[in-house]
DNA sequence: GCCTCATTTTGTAATATTTACAATCTGATA
DNA sequence: TATCAGATTGTAAATATTACAAAATGAGGC
């Protein structure tokens, strides 16, 4: 847990109990889960989480540029620890969200066609390799 | 008009007025409209025009491939029907979203890492042209 | 032209995520 | 230990989307 105190202090957000294991839920399961999936899982351990807290850390830890949302539908949102740079895989069949990591030549450029390009997010949708191999499609 | 009712004839969507308007208002307004902004629109001259009508519709224009939905936030999906492939800009200085007709890699591989990529969508987030010049920033 | 019936439209209600807000709590500091 | 700004909590509000059933529509057959 010393880890994610000194990332917090890092970034002079204040460090609170709850703080600290939502930056560790999110470091440990890459998974990309939603608002409510961390709510969901610690308030397993600590039954007096609020949903608004869990909401107000990933405010805060994106603020901080700790933490990207990604938005493949407008059903929920939901969130990544792994900030370096990599495009997300919707999978049709199991649901997942994967990480592929591919060389993206937009990523490099500041201007593109005379505007300035800040942030750059790739959302495929298709069949992940595991889908594949078990399910043929 | 003959147009549109082709096209929905082409694909099987049975033509109706709503279905008429909604389609051409797509396709002389490619602003990148959400649900609320087309029915906004066309509900001046056809005031008894149903929000659900137009979700129906859009749910429909896209099953067939004649509709794609631009997913920046959680907050509000937006409509597209320019289907030939492009990425997109939200613009963070006058909140358009602009098309970016750029060559993508990851458009021609139907595998990447093992998996099946069907769609691929690329959003960016910056400063438009217009705004960059105006502005600075 | 009229009937029929499947489909569509409409209006309302339900769903669900996210945000707003105020009272309470906490923890660092002096 | 007293203070107090900031954090947490619970509840309520906002809002986009979906579900649903009744009414309307429109193409095809007679
Ligand atoms: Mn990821
Ligand atoms: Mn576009
Ligand atoms: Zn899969
Ligand atoms: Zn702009």
């Amino acid at each position: 847990m010393e880890k994610y105190l000194q990332i917090l202090r890092e970034h002079g957000i204040k460090v609170t109990p709850q703080r600290l294991e939502i930056l560790r839920f999110l470091d440990t399961h890459h998974t990309h889960p939603s608002a409510e999936d961390i709510f969901h899982e610690l308030k397993k351990r600590n039954p007096s989480l609020s949903k608004t807290t869990v909401y107000n850390t990933i405010q805060s830890l994106m603020d901080h540029g700790l933490l990207i949302s990604i938005v493949f539908s407008t059903h929920e949102a939901r969130f990544d620890s792994v900030i370096n740079h990599h495009h997300h895989l919707l999978c049709s069949e199991c649901g997942k969200i994967i990480d592929i990591e591919v060389e993206c030549p937009f990523t490099k450029e500041k201007i593109t066609g005379g505007h300035r390009i800040d942030e750059v997010h790739g959302y495929f949708r298709g069949v992940c390799k595991d889908c594949l191999r078990k399910g043929g499609k």
